[in-house]
DNA sequence: TCTGGGGTCCTAGGACCC
DNA sequence: TCTGGGGTCCTAGGACCC
């Protein structure tokens, strides 16, 4: 059997966690700079809906009907780390799946699955102080249905356990089709339109007529919901990619500020894969106008490149990504995003060398600069120590508006 | 007049997740 | 005034090779 846990509205649990006087009240957590990213049980009972922006739900609810807190990845992800390490004490095998979510294999273990699931909900709950679910069943979409149920029904005191056929049936007959994990827009419309309106539903329709409608990942569903395992557990393997974008709350109109935002992320990529042990080849960087404002002239571009030798430095890294920005910027638009994402990543004891482009002195010094630097940044608060070329950034959303700032330069 | 085919690698874009 | 951010996987089509 594989099960799943499932913090209940993760973020703003993490908010009541801290702040307990939030509990019972319409709580949404905002990321960025306006827009809804987690709701209480209250918040969604009003229809405050995910993704919607703060000034549509204060034109909608009024200025005092929500509490709206700013979020705070940092602690979430500590709050996520106590979970977690919670579970894999207790489980064989365990796969995080997001911040907010693990799945686990219970294979050969003998216990009361369902007694066991109520009581590791409990202890989450009681020790760490945030509400998870269990889900348990033979495949991960069926657990991912389960915990759904727990999550719902308060009479599952927290844990769903699908273990035969006729429970099996009976949750995918009351499953929408677009609740089930992997079902989203483009595929629901199609479903629908098809008279799939149930996951069982999904699972009376013939292989042979999906596999020439839809691809691969929606016959792998129609297997798992009928008990069959197709969606291997991951090992926590290193990431694909690292990206830092942003939507300011402002546009931005010269390239001197683009600059500067374009700058704040290529290091923050590049502290991101120090961290990981990780280094880059691949960069790519990409500017847009707010697409919201059909009256404005609208422009997105992006460009990525192929470094020589990959790269965890910061310098490196702002320098190839200012010299892209130059080749994409345009002048005469207003720019709300842009971001830099790296791909094609290496470990960094492997690092491979372009002989014409290595000096391992050079490359020593600069590596042992940004430990140095990522070290103070730890100890004494991110954005201690920054680049110069980050310092014409707009101090509201990069972190370092109150500390007064050495600067280093690293070449 | 006839005008390769199969394999692999890469990339862009789409779809989806939390 | 104000419209999220960080990821993964799949597929089709082009480039390239022999």
């Amino acid at each position: 059997m594989i099960g799943i846990i499932d913090c209940d509205n993760f973020f703003v649990s993490c908010e009541r966690r801290r702040d307990p006087s939030l509990e019972g009240k319409p709580v949404v957590v905002l990321a960025g700079t306006a827009a809804v990213v987690a709701r209480s049980n209250e918040a969604k009972k009003m229809g405050i809906s995910m993704s919607m922006p703060y000034f549509k739900l204060k034109e909608r609810f009024g200025e005092n009907a929500v509490i709206a807190i700013t979020g705070d990845h940092h602690y979430y992800k500590e709050t996520s780390m106590e979970v977690m390490s919670m579970l894999k004490n207790k489980v064989p095998q365990m796969w995080q799946y997001s911040i907010d979510e693990a799945f686990f294999d219970l294979t050969g273990v003998k216990i009361d699955i369902k007694e066991w699931g109520e009581q590791l909900a409990k202890e989450i709950r009681e020790v760490v102080g945030v509400p998870v679910s269990v889900g348990i069943a033979e495949t991960k979409t069926l657990a991912k249905i389960a915990s759904h149920f727990a999550k719902k029904y308060p009479g599952y005191k927290k844990c769903c356990v699908i273990d035969d056929i006729e429970k099996r049936v009976k949750a995918l007959q009351l499953t929408p089709i677009e609740d089930v994990w992997g079902i989203g827009r483009r595929s629901f419309d199609k479903l629908k339109s098809n008279g799939i309106r149930t996951a069982y539903d999904l699972t009376k329709a013939t292989e042979g007529w999906l596999s020439l409608n839809f691809s691969k990942p929606l016959l792998e569903m129609r297997r798992e919901l009928l008990g069959e395992d197709c969606i291997p557990m991951r090992q926590d393997a290193a990431n694909k990619s690292v990206s830092h974008t942003r939507t300011f709350p402002k546009m931005l109109e010269t390239k001197e500020q683009l600059s500067a935002e374009i700058a704040g992320f290529a290091a923050s990529c590049a502290a991101t894969m120090r961290k990981q042990h990780t280094l880059a080849r691949d960069i790519n960087v990409f500017i847009a106008t707010n697409h919201y404002r059909a009256d404005l002239p609208q422009y997105n571009a992006d460009k990525t490149v192929k470094l020589i030798t990959p790269t965890n430095l910061s310098g490196t890294l702002i320098k190839e990504c200012l010299k892209i920005l130059d080749s994409i910027y345009k002048e005469g638009y207003k720019y709300k995003r842009a971001g830099v994402t790296v791909r094609n990543i290496t470990d960094d004891k492997a690092v491979q060398t372009d002989l014409f482009d290595y000096d391992a002195e050079e490359y020593e010094k600069m590596h042992k600069a940004a430990g140095a630097a990522d070290e103070i940044n730890t100890k004494l608060g991110r954005g201690t120590i920054f680049m110069g070329s980050q310092l014409k950034s707009a101090p509201s959303h990069n972190g370092h508006e109150n500390s007064e700032t050495s600067v280093t330069s690293l070449s």
